[in-house]
DNA sequence: AGTAGCACCTGATTGC
DNA sequence: TGCAATCAGGTGCTAC
């Protein structure tokens, strides 16, 4: 279910913290992310990367979350008396055709709900997608434009990888440089550009490169496809129970089993903190070209 | 400056 | 049977 259908317009007019820990970057607490927007209206739907915030009140503030590995929105006209167990948070809307819930959902907790000043963007340019303000709360100033956003200045980025010493998987996985690409996608990233997760990004070609990015572009784009259009899609059933997740991961998760492309088992370890998963005989330490 | 390592948290799974 | 250890994920902080 689209957030963005549901929620434009709509003036906030409750909010239940189910949970206080997930306002707990907001300085104020429970009370004070009430404060700050029960009576807000909804003017925009915005993401960046992992980063979702609604543009409440003609752009001064923002209603930011974050969903973490495990946190979604649910909308429902007629919601349960009783809120899910992973419930953290309730906001009642008052929409055009009558009230709705808005349920934060988020069993491991690592998602947060903050109210944030929005800020400009120093290129100007829209600050995410989903809206043409040019505008980003706060905390997502520091966060790099979205892998499918128009925006991204793809040479940039391609330069900044280079430019590090550490391995591929790890800049890809570095949000402050392109977002939206998490531990899953950047197995699959990788093995579609049959790039090995443990090149030293200084070590690839410009080409290489590219074709790393673009095969990032292409995976979350299919993703995104699989899950739907609505914001929340790339956070859905983030635990594999999604059909996206069944059928089309083709390295994730797949530890010794055959590799989809050659047959050879494919390989599991951890590399900078994260399980990764690669075929050692068609990723080699370069990209197709 | 750039990088490494850890804390945060909870439920499912595995091990004893 | 029951309890304990392990694991997964993204971010932000501290320490080098």
């Amino acid at each position: 279910m689209g957030l963005e259908s549901h929620a434009l317009g709509a003036t906030i007019t409750s909010v239940q913290i189910l949970r206080d820990s997930c306002v707990r970057r907001s300085p104020g607490g429970p009370i004070g992310f009430a404060a700050a927007v029960v009576g807000a209206r909804i003017d925009a739907v915005v993401r960046r990367g992992k980063f979702l915030w609604l543009d409440l009140d003609g752009g001064a503030l923002a209603l930011s979350a974050h969903l973490g590995m495990s946190g979604q929105f649910r909308v429902a006209s007629v919601p349960a008396p009783t809120p899910h167990p992973h419930c953290r948070a309730r906001f009642t809307l008052d929409g055009p055709e009558g009230p709705l819930a808005l349920d934060f959902l988020d069993q491991r907790t690592f998602g947060y709900l903050d109210s944030e000043p929005l800020i400009a963007t120093p290129d100007g340019l829209p600050g995410g997608l989903g809206s043409a303000s040019p505008l980003v709360p706060d905390s997502v100033a520091h966060i790099g434009r979205d892998v499918l956003d128009p925006a991204l200045r793809r040479a940039r980025v391609l330069g900044q990888w280079r430019r590090g010493s550490r391995g591929i998987k790890q800049l890809l996985l570095d949000q402050t440089l392109v977002s939206g690409i998490g531990n899953i996608y950047a197995d699959e990233a990788l093995w579609r550009a049959r790039v090995h997760p443990a090149t030293p990004a200084s070590g690839l070609s410009g080409r290489a490169a590219g074709a790393l990015l673009e095969a990032s572009r292409e995976v979350m784009a299919e993703a995104l496809a699989a899950g739907g259009t609505s914001f929340d899609a790339l956070y859905v059933n983030v635990n594999g129970e999604s059909g996206y997740f069944d059928r089309s991961l083709n390295a994730y998760g797949r530890g010794g089993e055959p590799c989809p492309r050659c047959g050879r088992p494919l390989m599991r370890a951890v590399m900078g903190g994260r399980s990764t998963h690669w075929c050692a005989q068609c990723q080699r330490t370069r990209a197709r070209g």
